[in-house]
DNA sequence: TGGTTATCGTTTCAAAAGAAACGAAAGTCA
DNA sequence: TGACTTTCGTTTCTTTTGAAACGATAACCA
């Protein structure tokens, strides 16, 4: 019967989701009321705006979506004019995905925001807090690094 | 073009975001696999670990649920003979829910399996490491308990 | 070279999600 | 009392999700 101290909101993996959630919920008023962004609309245009010319396969390693996620993504924000895609010229498999000029703007209209969330997010949090709150984070994801069972870790985006 | 020095990969929402995903869904094979349960369902089992009797309201309360997801894992839970549904006596609109022997096996199963995975997960983080960890998620927390647009903390489970 | 295998992005399809509306049961208050 | 409001849990309805299958292209290799 010791299943009785089992505590759900001192647990780490329901700590973790539930900021998680709380966070990302509330960024995506700042994306989506004024731009109808999706979650997954929103990683595929801020990983555009580091890297000109990208495929449906890179965003999916980069941006911890799966395929489906990032071909409708894709399709949409190509809908609405922010990007284009173009059939590869090397490899005719690859999509080649590129801003066009109104998703350059979107970016810059959204981007400060979010880096103002984000800073309003941690004005509490000295530097030093961070970094060790970070360094934690890096070593929850070595163990699962080592688990055969857990999604693979995206790669740093450079 | 300021947004270009925008990296998605040190931005800490999506950080948290990651770390979480993959800690949940690394997590949801433990309970999944043997037993079939949603996060929704877990979640709602190991609310009645420690509370006997509860209406859907407290779970949706505690859980960090929405009402539909509570109302349908308590359904799919009574199905499988996992908990039982009253009436309630006092309050008419009130549901009692509570745990069946079935249910309590279950969660005999599944809590020492959920814990092992926890303390595996950190398993190179120290005590002091984690308080502060825990500190710096508190502290992201109370930003957003004073930002109108966020959604409410669920209180803590007792 | 030709046959097999792997990878690309899309689509299918069944299940899940969640905002909104709902009926039923309390609570409020003139 | 009786009208109005609030809260409970469920359901409706549309959208999203994601595993699996798919056709198309490229890579491999005997």
């Amino acid at each position: 019967m010791d299943y009785a101290t089992f505590n759900l909101s001192e647990y780490l993996p329901y700590r973790l989701a539930l900021l998680s959630e709380r966070v990302s919920r509330r960024l995506s008023l700042e994306y989506g009321k004024d731009h109808g962004l999706s979650v997954a609309e929103w990683r595929v245009l801020v990983h555009l705006a580091r890297s000109e010319e990208v495929s449906i396969r890179e965003i999916h390693t980069f941006a911890n979506l799966d395929k489906p996620r990032v071909s409708r993504a894709v399709s949409r924000l190509e809908a609405e004019g922010l990007l284009r895609k173009e059939g590869g010229k090397e490899d005719q498999r690859l999509i080649v995905i590129s801003l066009t000029d109104k998703g350059r703007k979107t970016l810059a209209a959204i981007v400060p925001d979010a880096l103002a969330f984000e800073s309003n997010l941690v004005q509490t949090v000295s530097p030093q807090e961070m970094d060790q709150f970070l360094s934690v984070v890096e070593k929850l994801h070595k163990v699962l690094d080592d688990d055969p069972l857990a999604a693979p870790r995206p790669p740093l985006d450079q």
